[in-house]
DNA sequence: CACAACACTGCAACCGATTGCAGACTCGCC
DNA sequence: GGCGAGTCTGCAATCGGTTGCAGTGTTGTG
């Protein structure tokens, strides 16, 4: 039904190679063609199939993108970021939401990759070991997530902890509390040994609550056992996780930032909705998409490796909202 | 460097045509051979090229999907829903956030088009007459909205804004504001609608407070003037706003719902943790996605028009929660 | 045993684009 | 006027598949 080159040849009264120059490589095409060309494929509002051109060039001009859960607010920021980066190359993107789930994840990026000229995969659940697999498959590029070999761009996640804890401690508190996320995520593994080791150099204490799925629900699991640990403070792996924490210390009548404070990452829109306002380290969401498009970009543009950085780390930024203050008085019980 | 039909015919030692016919045709080629033939594909781990498949066969087994922002986490779930449907019958989505944008979201469209069988459009913001052009370029289904001659999946808006009012009415009050989204919005629209016939079958009054963004922050926007509106309730455009009004009514020291009661529309998963927990009107949201990719292949099975039923609407349900009450008693200033 | 019917399989064309190569034409210069 | 260089254009092959048609081999029947 659209309109195809051999159309827009016809209209000129050119061959369809012609049609291809005239448009893709123009300066080799007489300019009077060229013209006739432009006008013919204006009228038939001609656009090429690029799945046609990816064919023969091997480029299709899309990429595709993974990410475990859309629902999470996390993730829809990230889309941003990529699409826009993206649209600025006039490149298409592809989403997909594995689910959290590590098959759907590379059934996804398989059925994907022939379409499209690289994936970018965000927090992949998958192993080590599968994601070199599909790296040497098809182009990659990873976001939140480290693997040897593979081009990633991450989060200081180390630093972004640290944030958190000089906060805290310049607030007072001497005994963290941490909630820790799904019990194999890289990120989750990255902060906590970035709060133990802030916490090793202040000098404070860091109590462990356990693993707990990385939603509003997992913060609500974790805050009875939060409240057992008898830390003036908590850490949440993530701000849904935080905002849970608040919601159920709220209904146990425990006053946030009076009696507890509770510091979230990621700095999620809800954050500040949350009641009190969520403190929180941001994480530049939708930068971290663009830089990853850039990455993909430049491992496309020469297949020559080494040539460009693989890797990227973006640094976080603490919010201080309502939801921190000065550790209670210890002597008051 | 993935395997081609060409390789897996090489190690077979078949033709190209037999792999092809081995492997989308069984029943037509010998037992034996089809078994040599899936062995091989198996251990080349050979998958067709679906963009190369769609050249020939017109069919690419993609569905494009476009809404105006996945940050809003009405969209989300219907993304869900669109590719857990899509996924049941093989096909693969392509999603893209078109920013709001009318302009972007028809790019959007030309630009997947090609690669896809057809596009499903959630919530658009292009008019009528661009969506009836689109419709005739490729096929479209659309979701929360209505226009001639085109597929599409919505949902009962009158019906539920008479959950809400029905609900107000039982709880004593008399006088509703109503918080209106994008005054461009289709569904906005008929929201309106169906909250003045509800109200006027009530006999209850509405005070209309304008038009809104769509977002935490229209609601904000939208608070001082729905006070100023001297009415019991309020209903919102959707739960966004809704939590957006909590918010600016707490910082106002009015008490939700003593003072006040809310309503929102969609029951995104925000909502039951706002404070109060919103009262909203929850939407069945994947359930309309995995409906409109039902709606979409049925378009592709049999271009046969009129063969299939081109419309599904889809019903409301009351959640009550906290910020509804009863109306404060009027002799109690 | 001859011949028809049938089940399989391969050849070749095609989908919509790109591109190496060669042919046609123009132009300039001797 | 003849020749070489240079510019532009078209032919045909190609990408990875699918499919109509024809050809081969096997089987069944008279």
């Amino acid at each position: 039904m659209p309109a195809t080159i051999r159309d827009v040849a016809r209209l000129a009264g050119v061959s369809p190679s012609t049609v291809s120059r005239a448009l893709s490589m123009p300066g080799v095409v007489n300019p009077t063609t060229r013209a006739r060309v432009m006008a013919a494929a204006d009228t038939l509002g001609y656009a090429p199939n690029k799945a046609a051109r990816g064919l023969i060039t091997g480029r299709t001009g899309n990429i595709g993108l993974v990410v475990p859960d859309l629902a999470n607010p996390f993730f829809p920021s990230v889309v941003k970021g990529v699409q826009a980066r993206a649209g600025e190359s006039d490149v298409s993107v592809f989403v997909a939401d594995s689910d959290e789930n590590a098959t759907t994840e590379i059934g996804l990026v398989r059925a994907l990759a022939k379409q499209v000229d690289g994936m970018i995969l965000c927090s992949p659940r998958a192993s080590d070991h599968e994601l070199i697999g599909l790296a040497q498959e098809t182009n990659v590029v990873l976001i939140n997530r480290l693997v040897e070999g593979v081009p990633a761009v991450t989060f200081d996640n180390r630093e972004a902890m640290r944030l958190a804890v000089d906060h805290l401690v310049a607030l007072g508190h001497r005994r963290i509390a941490w909630v820790g996320g799904p019990k194999t995520s890289w990120s989750n593994k990255q902060r906590m040994i970035g709060l133990v080791a802030a916490a090793n150099d202040n000098r404070v204490e860091v109590a462990p609550v356990g693993w707990f799925q990385p939603s509003y629900d997992g913060g609500i699991a974790a805050a009875d056992q939060v409240v057992a640990k008898r830390a003036t403070a908590v850490v949440a792996y993530n701000d849904l996780v935080a905002i849970g924490l608040l919601s159920r210390l709220h209904a146990r009548g425990i006053s946030v930032p009076d009696d507890l404070s509770v510091v979230g990452v990621d700095d999620i829109a809800m954050s500040r909705m949350a009641h009190p306002a969520l403190t929180t380290v941001r994480l530049p969401k939708q930068k971290s998409g663009r830089l990853a498009v850039e990455l993909m970009l430049g491992l496309l543009e020469d297949r020559d490796p080494g040539s460009i950085s693989l890797r990227a780390t973006l640094h976080g930024e603490l919010m201080v909202r309502a939801s921190t203050g000065v550790a209670p008085d210890p002597a008051r019980p």
